[in-house]
DNA sequence: CTTTGTATTATGGTATACCATAACACCAAA
DNA sequence: TTTGGTGTTATGGTATACCATAATACAAAG
């Protein structure tokens, strides 16, 4: 099991933290060293998530590595990782720059989005158990109950947790990543849902639902709450990107 | 428009193509330089889809570098980039590897095609144009009647082309950035499924029928062929992969 | 004020050096 | 033959040098 990262803003050291289930007795030891290269990837796909780093803004090389205090070795492998990411893209004689997301490719995200995790949380209900359904309502009471004591990137992680344990209880590791991706391409998007005074929208609701149709084993509920959810932020995302950049 | 590379067996020096429509009149000049790092990036990607490189296999930096005659920066890039499109996997204390496929993951690859895949030709068909259907219909053409001189690798990419065009003609160019590169990671079952002795399968007739039902713009039928098709070639993928690595 | 020419600088592309350490080879002892 | 110790080698991680060239700044001419 891989160590993954502490919250860290930009500018701070992040510390390694091992957790969940260790490997025991005599199994082999998973243990995996943690390179500069994974530490500075980790903080750059935060920086962007969290929208330290803007789109269209350029990631120069060298002026990132006096930031990070690496070479310009880890900071050109870390870009091309997350330009295949999608995170980043290079213009050409300019060099790197955060990606644009317009409404086109966003609608397409969320479409596949809506796909993929309507068959695990119906999948998830199916295969339910006692225990997941513990997990599950434990992962939403923490992402309800802790809401306003939580930055844009604490809540964006509470919900891809919540969201992780309704893939993984699916069996769709796969699907998984492909959507965690997509979450954080359209990060932005995400924060600024959560910041918009549109009224329509109600994410703790939804997610209520989500999780209710799924602990009680309905497959069909479960796909349709999700269903549901989706069609409202897409529509809130699409009213927030027509404001901004119409193509 | 980007430069895409010839076919070039490992070994071979690729040359660059310009293919397609061209900006016009006093449009920008929509040109990108090729570096290094993109040239090795496809060769490598090919090698790994055709076969040369197989899952297990260690890719070494420095008999790469000598192989290819460029430095180790362009080969460490490379297989950050191949990383993260989950062709390549790093073993701790031993380097990047070939990445293994199993079962449990192929099955999930070819349940998100399916439903990505049959959207898609669901809305090409809704979408259809007299060009589109002259395309798909040529580009069918191409792989029945030249199918017994191509090799696997020619195959391969004649396949993926009739799909860009589905994918492109539904407009679903973000699923077709996903759907890509599932191609590529089960790239080895698609060998083998054309070079399995398995009766059931029959790949042209399938995409006769896929062709014809988003031709006639029959959305439904599309979808459905689309769906059968990919039932199929699940089931002699399972069988393949069942007799080989039981995971 | 605008345009053009030119010098300078910034920056990505690429190569190579150096190091730590895990893998591997080999040998001796039991 | 097996096991343990030790030396050697392979190899990935990381830093830095060098270069070409596009971007930028600046000045002069109209």
């Amino acid at each position: 099991m891989l160590a993954h990262w502490g919250l860290t803003p930009w500018g701070q050291t992040p510390i390694a933290i091992m957790e969940g289930q260790m490997s025991k007795g005599l199994d082999k030891i998973d243990f995996q060293p943690v390179t500069l290269r994974d530490q500075v990837q980790e903080r750059m796909r935060e920086a962007i998530i969290e929208g330290h780093f803007k789109p269209g803004e350029r990631l120069v090389e060298r002026p990132l590595c006096d930031q990070l205090g690496v070479s310009r070795t880890v900071i050109r492998e870390t870009i091309r990782y997350l330009e295949a990411e999608g995170l980043v893209q290079i213009l050409p004689n300019r060099g790197p720059i955060v990606a644009y997301l317009y409404w086109k490719e966003a609608k397409q995200i969320y479409e596949i989005r809506r796909m993929l995790e309507m068959a695990a949380a119906q999948a998830c209900a199916e295969n339910i158990s006692v225990e997941l359904a513990k997990s599950l309502r434990a992962a939403l009471e923490h992402l309800n109950n802790d809401r306003s004591d939580m930055s844009a990137t604490e809540l964006y992680h509470a919900t891809s947790d919540f969201y992780e344990l309704i893939f993984s209880g699916a069996g769709h590791d796969i699907a998984w990543e492909v959507v965690q991706r997509f979450h954080a391409r359209i990060s932005r998007l995400r924060r600024l849902t959560l910041s918009s005074s549109n009224r329509q929208y109600s994410g703790p609701a939804h997610m209520q639902a989500i999780c209710d149709a799924i602990c009680s084993g309905d497959g069909q509920a479960a796909s349709k709450a999700v269903g549901s959810h989706l069609d409202d932020v897409m529509q809130v995302a699409e009213q927030l990107l027509k404001g901004e950049d119409d193509y």
